[in-house]
DNA sequence: GGTTGCGATGCAAGCGCTTACATTGGGGAG
DNA sequence: CTCCCCAATGTAAGCGCTTGCATCGCAACC
């Protein structure tokens, strides 16, 4: 019906670009680009009447022309299982600051727990021309790890330590931390345990942590068989149905062991909901000691995880490898114990 | 020390170009372009074939060329105040899941509440090729506006509802939504009332929200000035300090309305800690129903956004607006009142 | 049988940048 | 005063795709 059709459109658009800077500063092309790139190649005095063109232009690079020429995109990506709560939020920050100090943009998408969805993720960011990814534990299918490596895209795994693995990973040993909390409940005198976890498929992490529980049952002679686990989504409506069930079941169990501090949160709720007092009548813990760990009632006893320090470290490895560097191995960070009063002596 | 330097590098990369889907397909490139980007123009047995080659190639078109060729990125921005909490995490996952479905990628950043963060953010979206912006609330410099109409970046303002301003706005009345909720609170008997808002400076939800609260006093005949106001951050541990500060003034307040359920849920905590009863001793509301309203005992009465809705209406405007089309007024939704157990009688 | 019209395709010109290579001009060494 | 070297700059060839325009057949029509 109109006369031309949609997009930002007729005669040349307002916007500036690197000839029409080169034009006002009296130089090449070139130059202007090695001023904006590589400042240190350029005499003091070009790189000033450049930079006053830019800035009097307002000229912004333009994106795909950048990409396409310089083959590269200054853009990571981080694909997360999930956004909905906190528990890759901090970690995810630390990232995303240390990628902006190097100019840096990041990508970020959830797979919503979703192998196939991450599948697509993963080639979707790529597609995008992500310089290197971000990834959440091992558990994807092979292929993901040959398409990543025939394109020539670095990544590394984050939220778990694994050195025996050839990809190079940031984390902690999920399956240790979890032992050493169980044995902190062992502790207390708790003999019937109970365990909320994450669906175990795909979730490496949820798998290790469901382990170290029984390793440490295992470890203090108890019959890993006598674990009562409720296997369920990371919510804390969830996490709350879990307690409820958990709660009929006979033996009654006087710990609760929840795979992360959503699913405790939730436990905590129903736990006060059907009048328990929690530690006297039951103990609940979590793991990851996000900020509602420490704002619910009473405190959650959890395992701290060093969020910030695996974002910061997962950035400063994928720079390193984006620049034809050697990153060195995979990197170990502690996860260490938070006692809270949810954690009480297991009731005579 | 190496042989050659960085980049995916050595020879030609592995990836497919379009030449080679072409030559592998027996057409030309305009061909496959064409197949993919517009299938309606080419020949049923031509679109075959050409899928065949993409498909064997495992072809992905290079982002950057395509952006710089056809000067559209296929990519949305958003910029929020936060991603820290949920408040937004609802309305922004049905703006993608509505993307998406339109096969448009979405870009988020966050502006931490920070104008200038915010106007920093615009400017590297468009950079970054964003063909449209979705933004929370008007409270942003005036060059923002005219940077965005000079570079023709159709954008959609969010979260609020305005007629009178000459942009596009799809969303809720927070002034008359939260003059609702302080009539029902008055309804309770209450005459000593508390706010704990958001800072209200570059934030108009925040500021229409507590005028929303003068606004009922003045309808019944109250001194607006007696209302107890604590302005502080969004996060639950500032709701908590807030509330402790509010029961230190005399007189005390019976109802405590917060501007967001983040807030509430934090005086709530603390509420609980100082021994209070809600709703015998103190009345707490919230605003925005997020998950937590539900969850946190007593139930949260508060304002039920419609989050949903606004996203996937947003996401409507604004892919109308890269069209060409008129995307017609900006749009009105409801926000209705969630009565629930936080909000009781004012104690005699 | 010669036109005409139109759907399907090919041709080739960019899109705005980066970068290998060529060119230039001084300063220092001989 | 030459010559050489190197830092600073310019030249121009793409990067991989989209799209306006030209071309080509072929069916329908006179």
């Amino acid at each position: 019906m109109q006369n031309s059709p949609n997009r930002r459109q007729d005669s040349r658009s307002d916007t500036p670009k690197l000839e029409d800077v080169a034009a006002r500063a009296g130089v090449s092309t070139a130059t202007v680009s090695r001023c904006l790139n590589n400042p240190a190649v350029v005499s003091e005095a070009t790189r000033k009447k450049v930079l006053a063109a830019v800035q009097a232009l307002g000229y912004a690079p333009n994106f795909g022309a950048q990409a396409l020429a310089g083959r590269r995109t200054n853009t990571f990506g981080a694909i997360l299982p999930t956004m909905e709560n906190a528990i890759f939020a901090r970690g995810l920050q630390a990232f995303q600051e240390e990628l902006q100090r190097q100019g840096i943009t990041l990508l970020v998408a959830s797979s919503s727990y979703d192998p196939e969805l991450e599948e697509q993720q993963i080639h979707s960011l790529v597609a995008r021309g992500a310089d290197a990814l971000l990834l959440i534990g091992h558990d994807r299918p092979e292929r993901c790890y040959s398409f990543l490596k025939k394109r020539q895209v670095p990544y590394v795994i984050a939220w778990v330590y694994d050195d025996d693995k050839d990809r190079i990973s940031i984390g902690f040993d999920n399956r240790k931390a979890m032992k050493a909390l169980t044995e902190a409940v062992l502790d207390h005198g708790h003999r019937r345990l109970a365990l909320i976890t994450a669906e175990r498929r795909g979730n490496d992490r949820a798998r290790q942590r469901s382990q170290g529980v029984t390793d440490a049952m295992v470890a203090r002679g108890l019959d890993p068989e006598s674990l009562s686990v409720i296997e369920t989504h990371y919510s804390i409506a969830h996490g709350a149905r879990a307690l409820e069930q958990l709660m009929q079941r006979t033996p009654r169990p006087t710990a609760v062991l929840c795979g992360n501090d959503v699913l405790a949160a939730g436990a905590l709720t129903q736990a006060r909901r059907m009048g328990l007092d929690v530690p006297g009548d039951l103990s609940i813990t979590g793991f990851d000691d996000i900020e509602i760990a420490e704002i619910v009632t009473p405190g959650l006893t959890t395992v701290h995880v060093p969020h910030r320090n695996m974002g910061k470290g997962a950035a400063d490895l994928l720079l390193a490898m984006r620049a034809g560097e050697d990153p060195g191995p995979s990197v170990e960070l502690e996860a260490v114990l938070m006692l809270r009063d949810s954690l009480g002596p297991a009731p005579k």
